[in-house]
DNA sequence: GTCTATACCACGATAGAC
DNA sequence: GTCTATCGTGGTATAGAC
C-alpha cells in the first residue's frame, strides 16, 4: 500500500512525537503504531526492536547537529587563523546549533531537544553508549578547542568545567525555562527568546571557563 | 512475620538499590519484591503503586537533604550578618549537601544521588510534580538569598543563571566525571576527590554568577 | 492491620502465513 | 514487506489467611 521509506520514516516521526510527550518506556510501541496507521510487526521488522527505534530517533537529529558544530568550529578557526577563537565564539559553535533546534525551524526540533535533554540522565550506559557514540567525536574536538583557546588552564580542570558547561546545556534544553523567561510570555516559537538564552547561557559558561584556578587551600568559609 | 516498618524499609532500600541500578522504568515491581523476599501485594500494600514508591524513595533522602541546606543558609547567614554571604559560602551551602552524600557516609548515599540526578531530565511532569514538591521551597530561598548577595543583578538573568548551576549540578550527580578526575584513581569513596570537585563547581558557578550583564548588541563573532 | 496467593490485562518480541 | 497469532513478563487489583 506504502513504501517503505514511508512507513519507516512515519514510524520515526511519531515514536519522537510520543517518546519526547511522555518519556521512553511509557510509550509502548502498540501506542506508536496504532498514531503511525500500522501494524506492531512492521515497527519490528524495520528497527529490531524499541531500543534500536530510540537509536533511529537519536541518529536522525544527531548526525546533521554535530556535522554544524563541527562545521561551525572549523569556520570559526579558520577566520580567526593563525590565532584562535574566544571563548564566546567557541560557546556558539558548540551551543548555538542545539539551543536554535528549540523552538526554530520546525515543530519537530523543540521536540527532539526536549528528549535530548532528558538522554543525558537516562540509564547508567544509555547516555554513554548511544548518544556518546555520535557526541563523543564532539566532545574531543571542542575540549581541544578550549584548550587552544584557554592554554594556561590544567587539562584536568578544562574537562571538568567542560562537563558543567554540558551540564547546564542540557539542563536549559530539557525543562525549558525559556519559555518563562520574558516577561511578556512571547510565542512560544519565538527565536529572539531563543537567542537571548543562548548568550546569557554564553556569557555565564564564559565566565566559568575563565575563571581562575584558585589556591584552594583553606578556602571554607 | 514481620513488623510493617521493617518490611516498609526493606522494600524502600530494595528500590532504592535496583532503582540506582537500571533506572526507573527497568526496574520491576517484581524484582524488588523478589530480592527484599515479600510479596508482590505487600509493595502495592505500603506504597499504592510504583510510581508512589518512587515518590517515597525521593522522599526519604529529599527532606533531610533539603533540610541540611536550608540549616547551612540560615547558619550563614546569620554569621555574616547585617551583611550577606559571599557567592561562594551560598553556592557551598546549596551545593554541597547533594555533592558530599555522593560517596561519603553511607553507600545508600551514593547510589540515592545518581538518582537525583536522573530524575533532573524525566519525562516532563516527574521532576515537576516529584521532586519539586520539595525542591520548590529550596529553590525560591536560595534564589533569593543570590538575590540578596548579588542586588545588581536583574531578577531573571539571576534566576536563569541559578537554573545552569542546577544543570551543571546534576549533570555532575548523574554521571559523575568525579570518578575520572584525578590522575592517580583514588578510591570511589575518597572524600578528598568529592570537595575538589564540589569546590571547582563552586568556583565555576561563582564567575558565572558574577558575570556582567553585556550590551549584547552585535556580539555575534 | 499486615501480608500471601493469584488472577487480570497491556506490554515487547517473535514465528510463520501471506 | 506486512499481518495474525502467540509467548513471556510487566504493573496492578482482588480474595482471603493471620
Amino acid at each position: 500500500m506504502r513504501g517503505a521509506k514511508e512507513t519507516r520514516e512515519r514510524i520515526l516521526d511519531t515514536a519522537e512525537q510520543l517518546f519526547s510527550e511522555n518519556g521512553f518506556s511509557a510509550t509502548s510501541v502498540r501506542a506508536i503504531t496504532a498514531r503511525a496507521g500500522v501494524n506492531v510487526a512492521a515497527l519490528n521488522y524495520h528497527f529490531g526492536s524499541k531500543s534500536a527505534l530510540i537509536d533511529a530517533v537519536f541518529e536522525r537529529r544527531l548526525r546533521p547537529l554535530n556535522q554544524m558544530r563541527l562545521r561551525m568550529l572549523e569556520q570559526s578557526e579558520q577566520e580567526t587563523a593563525p590565532g584562535t577563537p574566544n571563548v564566546e565564539r567557541l560557546l556558539e559553535c558548540f551551543l548555538g546549533p542545539p539551543l536554535r533546534m528549540v523552538r526554530s525551524m520546525d515543530p519537530e526540533g523543540d521536540r527532539f531537544m526536549r528528549l535530548m535533554g532528558r538522554a543525558h540522565s537516562e540509564p547508567e550506559d544509555f547516555f554513554r553508549t548511544r548518544v556518546a557514540r555520535h557526541f563523543g567525536e564532539v566532545f574531543r574536538r571542542f575540549d581541544a578547542a578550549f584548550g587552544r583557546t584557554l592554554p594556561e588552564l590544567p587539562d584536568k580542570e578544562r574537562t571538568l568545567r567542560f562537563h558543567f558547561v554540558i551540564g547546564a546545556m542540557a539542563h536549559v534544553l530539557a525543562h525549558n525555562p525559556v519559555d518563562d523567561f520574558p516577561d511578556d510570555r512571547p510565542g512560544v516559537a519565538d527565536p529572539v527568546v531563543v537567542e537571548e538564552v543562548l548568550w546569557r547561557l554564553i556569557r555565564f559558561a564564559a565566565a566559568g571557563l575563565r575563571a581562575s584556578v584558585a589556591p584552594q587551600t583553606g578556602e571554607r568559609l
